[in-house]
DNA sequence: GCCGGCTATGCCGCCGTTCGATATGGGCCG
DNA sequence: CGGCCCATATCGAACGGCGGCATAGCCGGC
């Protein structure tokens, strides 16, 4: 991680120096992993790399959408609100992940950091420009939405269909495979969500939550570990909890 | 309505006789909408016209998903289905709706249909050739996932946090929204799919279905008319009911 | 007119929520 | 280094909204 410290910094490094995006460790897993050399010199250009603390909000719902946003370090949340308070997170987001599609010039959803984030950062004008002068970072972005809306269409199985038992242990599942993907080691694996944020991404409350744990805990089917990590004891029992059969 | 009365029927006019396209009636809701003369008739000569019974299945989760479709008159329904039978419906289409995308080959959804449908079918290997020669298609359909992606998110705000009278509340107004996008009008609102579908798709039972519907025609928000139409009675008042404000 | 599927509704039970109290643990300061 | 403090997590008890089941009513098709 670079050595950052303040909230927003511009990344003077990228036109002067060696192009940052090659160095980049989630390239392959972004919408850059399309670009040849030349194109990643363009898309450099018109990048800034920031960083934010926990608890920082990016942008709010109904905020003007007039940025986009690739998550390099770090993990990010979604969420849309009610406006008695009910909170539903949309999405966790990890290191190679697309932030900032928005449909009627404005975003749909308020973006959060989880953790400390690091963040590629496109002015929308420009990053339009060159969608469309590189047709291939067109169709990228376009298969990276299909495969969010595939996400979203299970999510909505979870919500509307899982019990608690198994919307967690999907949960868990899921950032197994996804830190998998990462090249990360898919057990133990990193919780560096609260409870909280937990809840409202599953449509429970904390204490449903803490006591699932609890639960699963108790069944052997996991185990808690320190630095927020969860050991999974049987990955087959587990995926076999999270459909119900 | 073209008069065919088989399940599956080759439009052989499309080729011979007038592009049909030309007279699409909801041509300009779909991704048609971003195309030329030339470029539509490009396409005219790779799309079938096809036309299904209610509860027709047009394929299935996990199916090879070698063709797209175009919805250009009547509902259909995508769901999800857990092991046990537990079902969600991710989503209803209207004409102009697109459907087939697809992340590994395989539909991750099963699509049946709802009403008597006609659709325009698309062989996949054709229609990305034709993504490639014409960016402002894929633009397009891009533009129309971006919207799917926000519908989504708003799905899982309803089916996480929402009450049951705030998703009954929340659904008829989604469907006089989408109506009124196509031109009809927006109340009374026509609710051509039966109390299960409604319930699998909100995440209820039929029971709480009735019983909100109930509800609702009590408190004189609503009423039941002929033929599955929803008379809304204050327009301002169902949408706050759908936020729960 | 009869039959079958869909819808409506009463009754009861349960899962998950709500509310409150307690435990835990990490950060900060003395 | 130890202790305090506040946020978070955990747990217990009671409540309530929604689900499950059974029955009755409705409507459409043959």
């Amino acid at each position: 991680m670079p050595p950052f410290d303040m909230g927003r910094v511009r990344d003077v490094s990228a036109q002067a120096d060696v192009n940052p995006c090659g160095a980049c460790p989630v390239r392959s897993l972004t919408v850059c992993a399309a670009l040849e050399a030349e194109e990643l010199r363009r898309l450099a250009e018109i990048l800034q790399t920031v960083r934010f603390e926990p608890g920082h909000t990016l942008f709010g719902e109904g905020d003007k959408a007039d940025t986009l946003y690739n998550v390099t370090a770090g993990t990010m949340k979604l969420y849309k609100l009610l406006p008695d308070g009910r909170r539903q997170i949309t999405g966790f987001l990890l290191p190679g992940d697309f932030l900032g599609l928005s449909v009627n010039e404005t975003y749909a959803y308020s973006a959060e950091a989880v953790t400390p984030v690091t963040l590629c950062r496109f002015p929308r004008r420009r990053m339009e420009a060159l969608l469309d002068e590189f047709p291939k970072m067109q169709r990228r972005l376009f298969s990276m939405a299909s495969n969010e809306l595939a996400a979203a269409q299970d999510q909505m199985l979870l919500l509307g269909r899982k019990t608690a038992k198994e919307k967690i242990c999907s949960f868990l599942l899921m950032l197994s495979q996804r830190a998998q993907r990462r090249g990360h080691k898919e057990n133990p694996v990193h919780v560096p969500m609260s409870r909280a944020d937990i809840a409202d991404y599953l449509g429970l409350t904390t204490e449903t939550v803490s006591r699932t744990f609890t639960q699963l805990k108790t069944s052997r089917v996991i185990a808690l570990l320190e630095g927020n990590k969860v050991q999974i004891h049987d990955m087959d029992q587990l995926y076999d909890l999270a459909e119900g059969s």
